[in-house]
RNA sequence: UCCGGCGUAGCUCAGUGGUAGAGCGAUCGGCUGUUAACCGAUUGGUCGUAAGUUCGAAUCUUACCGCCGGAGCCA
């Protein structure tokens, strides 16, 4: 008698009439005055719950198997056999049923055999998960985090783990978390008065990272392809369904590229991992075809197979100032400033009705690493917008001449020493490079079609809510 | 951070100045090779917190706390 996970016996993996155990918590009871119950057992491997047959032959049939409610934990042996009812294949012939874990108070249990609204699950974010729609996600989250590195290993990429603490203080990308051991009660100060990090733990002042992506930048010039994924922080007081202060984000980085080897990656790379979610999560994305957003699984076919359009920012103004003649946009269009979300979704949606990459934006409205282009009012960035979602992946080629990348430097204002062994990498063997950022919750909702991204990720951290 | 909305039973909500309600859940019973079953009964509340107006406040006022949506920032 073997153990299995639910997953392999109801994928037809065990031969019917084994004699097999599977360890899980009760779904739901019906009984039969018959002399039997079913019991949904499920232990998070599938979708589906398997069918226990409990028969009031078995010796604790009256004293604990009437008694079992949503959520208690039991070790079931018996047979697999197949189903003589409607609704599925297979199912458990018990020859013993151990309840391991009881129910206090099923009254109370917070999570009732019922449909609850996403806002309730994430107060009860330790129990969420042993719901139909947060195990979906949970196999979902993992099913492509997977796929992402078995696609940079496939095609010879590093993964990299760049810092979590970062002890630059000009990153740049937004407001960050400090690291201190200050004692914040009596802090060491200056003889001006200013709080004397000289003292704290790292001697200087220290942060949680924004981005990997200045640090992988030196593994990519060493190593050739190379990638990040891991969790970055940002204390930007958004409170939005789309914004979380911890997130994980994805970063790949190539030497002896140019932005549109990066866009070329940009695609296949969504288009790798969407096609495995699709293959390997058939029951999860069933469920949220039906249930969360009808449309998921048919946007995610059209997304692979679409060859995404690449079009010049400055294309793209122009295409937007004619469709402002018969379209109402509530921001007006300019060649200068930033594309709003509202363009975006034109873009994508209406006018190219697929993925677009648009390409060489305004140098003003981007990052002093992005590369001047030869016109010297633009810089080789890109962004990825998708039908249904906008945005999905900023990225560019990086600037490689230290002349230029210090004029930029210095024209955001920057200090070039805070940047000193980012600017060494431009003075030994430097190489044109690319690379671009991808937001795995936000891909994880547009996969989903689940909206807030606090309930893609396990115990989302927020502005006022670090509980659990 | 700004704008808007919402806090009433374990959950989802109704109740807009006069005895606190429904559905679901849970519990008990009935029925059924059942499928988030079905039928009946039972259970269930400091109406977010504090102060105020009033003969009387879930309901009106003020402050605070929390949550949700949109905007900005961005991934």
């Amino acid at each position: 008698m073997s153990d299995f996970m639910i997953r392999d016996l109801l994928a037809g993996k065990v031969a019917e009439g084994s004699q097999i155990t599977i360890k899980g918590w009760v779904r739901t009871r019906r009984d039969s005055k018959a002399g039997f119950s079913f019991v949904g057992v499920h232990d998070g491997s599938s979708f589906d719950p398997i069918q226990v047959l409990a028969e009031n032959t078995l010796p604790n049939y009256e004293s604990e198997i009437l008694k079992l409610t949503t959520a208690c934990a039991v070790i079931v042996k018996g047979e697999l056999v197949p189903s003589p009812a409607q609704g599925q294949a297979l199912e458990i012939k018990a020859t013993s049923v151990e309840v391991v874990g009881w129910v206090e108070e099923p009254d109370t249990y917070p999570m009732a055999p019922k449909r609850h609204s996403m806002e309730y699950l994430r107060e009860q974010a330790h129990l969420r998960p042993r719901t139909n729609i947060i195990g979906a996600v949970t196999r979902v989250r993992h099913t492509l985090a997977q796929a992402v590195h078995r696609y940079f290993d496939q095609r010879g990429f590093f993964w990299i783990h760049t810092p979590i603490i970062t002890a630059s203080d000009a990153e740049g990308a937004g407001a960050m978390f400090r690291v201190s051991t200050l004692d914040l009660a009596n802090l060491p100060r200056t003889q001006s008065g200013a709080v004397d990090f000289s003292q704290d733990f790292f001697g200087r002042e220290a942060h949680l990272t924004v981005s990997g992506q200045l640090n992988v930048e030196a593994y990519c010039l060493a190593m050739s392809k190379v990638y990040t994924f891991g969790p970055t922080f940002r204390a930007e007081n958004s409170n939005t369904s789309r914004h979380l202060a911890e997130f994980w984000m994805i970063e790949p980085e190539i030497a002896f590229a140019d932005l549109s080897a990066d866009a070329d990656l940009a695609e296949d790379f969504l288009k790798y991992i969407f096609t495995a979610l699709l293959d390997e999560r058939p029951d999860d994305m069933a469920f949220f075809n039906k249930f969360v957003d009808k449309g998921c699984i048919e946007r995610l076919e059209s997304f692979v197979k679409s060859s995404f359009e690449r079009v010049e920012y400055t294309e793209a103004v122009k295409i937007l100032e004619a469709a402002a003649k018969t379209q109402k946009f509530e921001f007006p269009v300019a060649w200068g400033t930033d594309l709003q979300s509202e363009h975006e979704r034109y873009l994508t949606e209406k006018h190219f009705k697929k993925p677009v990459v648009v390409m060489n934006y305004p140098k003003e409205i981007k990052a002093f690493y992005m590369r001047l282009n030869d016109d010297g009012r633009t810089v080789a960035a890109m962004d990825v917008l998708a039908p249904g979602i906008g945005e999905i992946i900023g990225g560019s080629q990086r600037e490689e001449r230290l002349d230029v990348l210090d004029a930029r430097i210095l024209e955001g204002g920057l200090e070039l020493e805070d940047y000193w062994w980012y600017r060494d990498l431009r003075r030994f063997g430097t190489v044109p490079h690319a690379g671009f950022g991808l937001g795995f919750e936000r891909t994880i909702n547009y996969a989903t079609g689940i909206e807030n991204i606090r309930d893609v990720i396990p115990f989302p951290r927020t502005p006022r809510n670090a509980d659990f």
